[in-house]
DNA sequence: TTATGTGAACCGGTTCACAGCT
DNA sequence: AGCTGTGAACCGGTTCACATAA
């Protein structure tokens, strides 16, 4: 198989939002030209990412909504049970412990881990909530593959370390750093910085917001 | 000035970032190298993206680092005050109503906006909370550019509607869906579907994680 | 000698044009 | 006739090679 390119991965996820929405709405079949529409890509785009894992439409007619948001959600990993580990019981920690996609993306949170005394042994959103120095145990007790980064920025780098160390496969990171991970370690940063300042410099280039 | 790539844009964000943490260490000069390493990019990726706003570096000695961070939070309108207005108080909103990074950004959060009507009144992070109907009262009081969507994925269509209305001039949205917006109106969007999806896809392709 | 700045070459992702099914 | 699937062309972003300056 060729090499995926990490936009076609992303385009994944957006199609897969869109088809389900469809089947939210009753729809049974759409076209190439429709659901590019919704994504907003080219109709060329749509197809040639699905070319990459087969071919799942029918000429003339187009895909069936739920056959290929099915396939989609196969390639994306989310036929099978992940259980994650989420660093971190802050503002954005307990954010994330009720974040509703995890169902959707049958991922399991299948416990905390923060630093305050205070906060270990409580739940968030029904979690436990444990001890750092509990990452080693939780992680052979529940299998869990993914950690999951919500700490301030200057613990990040640390307990990336202890977070590959005890065995974890992949990081899904929150904190503003940049992490030096083992080379192929799967890793996606959600950078807040980034996300204000793309929007900040569109409006200085565009002169739009001189009041 | 030839057009400037979003990729470029999000890069000079990681050097921005890098470099203010060289200024808390106190490191007053560095070169393309060291910190095209920090920044896990090329050095000749770094001094071309820099050399689209013009020549910052001493040949033969490197960037001061103080210039340089001011040079970029220039580049990137972050050396004048923007004003935002935060749509949704719930467990996202709340999290992103404490972010830290906001000040650094030199974004000031001028109100808060909610359907529930508990919560208008009330203050979050000693940010007010107004009804959806004042939206926009609140945009002519505070003359805010920016609006953060972080309400739940069937609001945010409609509402980017009235944003738009409202004469905002750019989004950054958390909520799960596609938003259309006039043509050039800066928007950028934080998926964390595309963010887990990334990782699941990653874990699968690999074969790690099948225990 | 060291490190920046940049035109040119390169490469990979996007788009086109059209063949291939139904 | 209609819409998918895909090799080829295209284009823009990345990397290279090296001129330039301290």
């Amino acid at each position: 198989m060729t090499k995926i390119s990490n936009s076609t991965v992303r385009r994944l996820s957006i199609y897969l939002r869109q088809l389900e929405d469809l089947m939210d709405e009753g729809v049974e079949t759409v076209s190439s030209a429709r659901l590019s529409e919704l994504a907003t890509v080219k109709a060329t785009q749509l197809r040639k990412d699905l070319s990459f894992f087969g071919s799942f439409g029918v000429r003339g007619l187009g895909y069936s909504v739920p056959k290929l948001a099915a396939r989609i959600k196969t390639i994306l990993g989310l036929d099978r049970e992940w259980r994650a580990v989420l660093f971190g019981a802050g503002s954005l920690g307990r954010a994330l412990a009720g974040y509703k996609g995890f169902e959707r993306h049958n991922i399991r949170i299948v416990g905390i881990m923060d630093n305050d005394p205070h906060k270990v042994g409580t739940t968030i959103s029904g979690i436990m909530v444990h001890g750092m120095d509990q990452i080693g145990q939780l992680k052979e007790e529940t299998g869990a593959q993914i950690a999951i980064l919500a700490v301030p920025g200057p613990a990040a780098r640390p307990l990336s370390e202890k977070i590959v160390a005890a065995g974890f496969f992949g990081i899904v990171n929150f904190a503003p750093v940049r992490l030096n991970l083992p080379k192929g370690m799967p890793l996606y940063s959600v950078d807040l910085s980034i996300a204000f300042e793309h929007v900040t410099y569109k409006l200085k280039e565009t002169d739009l917001g001189d009041h």
